[in-house]
DNA sequence: CCGTAGTGTGCAAGCGCTTCCAAAAAGCTA
DNA sequence: TAGCTTTTTGGAAGCGCTTGCACACTACGG
């Protein structure tokens, strides 16, 4: 409760040690050079004193800020939660890093100035969201010196670290799991195509449909990504007679469920729907939806763990990791024969 | 494309100004005491230049960071839009200010981090959004010195300035609405009650019931704030026949909506619904769900406004906004008698 | 024409930290 | 124990900026 008035300085734990402050600095940064009995002794003054670096005195001197910015359409807060457990998972991996999270939203015109802010602020290094294609601050970002790394966000064709869901792989077993179920009329509700995981799932289920000879022709409908979006698009699909349906999201493949039992079809007997992301929705005592699990924790983890390699070797060649997705089988994929 | 190293220092602009770097800073900042005439120089100088301002140095020499934090629980960033929105409209608001944002994402253990954070990073200010009761980090943050702005967390009880979003007025509303449509046994879909939001809805809820004469009895249940939730809670009350329901968010109402039309009853004919948020669902062919609009950005950005305002006049004494919201009126609580 | 306000400007002292460099201490080997 | 290397320490120079203070200059009224 007592708050110490925050000026505990370097000096001051140096001059309380009894040694200097440049012995001071570099015992609390762990640097070598300092012997063992000095450096404990300066560690416990520090921690008995309340010390808190000034994180801008270190960074004028040092160099590095301790701080990431992490780019984000503001949209991707909008959605469901896409952009929201990633900013979720990109602060706590940070934290337990002791690194310091400064976050842009983008989509409200002017991304420019986070370059600009990039600068301004020392930035170690980025953190980019983009899930739609190619946009030009995202290109001038990476263009950049700055140590960057995209999510979920291959596609660009541009030479850098990124970090990627598995959208296609995910997608490959989803499809996959319908036809070894059986099914061999299968529709798909796909997501904003200007998004690079939207169109990565519809290319996976064309993909697979084409290698099992199954066709596709009219089964694809748009459904945006919204409950409402995937009832209208099943509703659209239906008098196509599909006996199967794999979504690019769960939100819509629960808009798709309601729109099958609104015409008396039952799931997953008359139609057997897959979606993505595993939302917690999608595994309820009502609806048991079959999804594609994306463990966005752990994207983000990967993220800043990469993120972290290249500030350490800014010159390391571009490297995409591909964080593994599982499908996870609920009820509304049964296969056509069992039961 | 062709970056310049962002080595363009003060001292650079100043010299090319041909003038002294104290002048040059204060023509850049704007201060009194440099004539217009040097004043645009230096400036267009800057300009050509392209010259940023190290804000570590600028933090270092004068003192703030024109950063503020924002504290804001995991949680908030899970359920539907809780979160998603505030980051947006503080990040926003920011921008505009051409302030920064720090992030922070609580929930995940050691919150009194935060405090040491902002401390290290002599964060301006505080924007805190802690939707449950009186945690103690809030307290603690709260106790600090450095200005701060609750956010939609009113009843802690604590003397510190907050915006609310009038969620007992909305509540209000929305149940006189269902009165004055001539429904006289109105239901309550509660949230996680240990929210602030959820409580105050409910505080409305039964304040309007007890003034109109309106029975409450057993006719309260708790949602979660999930569409699952808001389903099974109004499965319990359909026994009761109520012939309206108020739920504490769009979300549960939607799935209290579900809940009546798989029994066979219609909405509003016998069961008006109101909900609380207008998310985007809300608004659809298929669902027109009157709802409480809430307008998250707006809170932000007063927030922000409000914050600006303490970090001018610290002393100021604690002030508390209440951000209008309206009831928007659509067809799930048509009047009983009307049509 | 001089004294006195004002107004613009520059000098220089830091802000709190890191780090280069040199000096001191300690650990070796012969 | 001398002579060398290695480890540990301190001195001090900044990092890029703001700001208090002194100084130069202009503009007055007397």
């Amino acid at each position: 409760m007592t708050r110490q008035d925050s000026a505990v300085t370097l000096a001051e734990v140096a001059r309380v040690s009894g040694v200097s402050s440049a012995t001071a600095s570099r015992a609390i940064n762990r640097r070598p050079g300092v012997s063992a009995k000095v450096r404990e002794r300066v560690l416990a003054v520090a921690e008995s004193l309340g010390y808190q670096p000034n994180s801008a005195a270190r960074q004028l001197a040092g160099g590095r800020s301790g701080t990431i910015g992490f780019a984000l359409p503001a949209v991707g807060l909008e959605h469901d939660s896409y952009g929201s457990l990633l900013v979720q998972g990109v602060s706590s991996a940070l934290k337990r890093r002791d690194l310091t999270l400064m976050l842009w939203t983008t989509g409200s015109s002017h991304e420019s100035d986070i370059l600009e802010m990039a600068n301004r602020h020392q930035l170690d290094g980025m953190i980019i969201a983009c899930p739609t294609l190619t946009e030009p601050w995202v290109v001038e970002l990476l263009g950049d010196k700055r140590p960057a790394v995209l999510l979920d966000s291959v596609g660009t064709g541009l030479p850098a670290h990124a970090i990627c869901s598995g959208n296609y792989a995910g997608a490959k077993a989803a499809v996959n799991h319908l036809i070894e179920g059986g099914r061999t009329r299968i529709a798909h509700i796909s997501g904003p195509i200007n998004r690079n995981d939207a169109r990565d799932r519809r290319t996976a289920y064309n993909d697979v449909c084409k290698a099992n000879a199954i066709s596709t022709d009219g089964l694809t409908a748009g459904g945006g990504y919204t409950r409402h979006g995937g009832h209208h698009a099943m509703r659209q699909l239906l008098p196509l007679n599909p006996d199967a349906v794999f979504a690019a999201d769960d939100t819509m493949a629960l808009g798709a469920i309601q729109s099958i039992e609104e015409v008396g079809l039952r799931v997953p007997e008359d139609i057997a729907v897959v979606g993505f992301n595993d939302i917690v929705e999608a595994d309820t005592e009502q609806t048991q939806l079959s999804s594609v699990n994306l463990n966005r924790a752990e994207i983000a983890e990967a993220g800043v763990a990469l993120l972290e390699r290249v500030i350490e070797d800014p010159t390391m060649d571009p490297l995409t990791i591909e964080i593994a997705n599982h499908l996870v089988v609920r009820d509304s994929s049964r296969p056509k024969t069992s039961r």
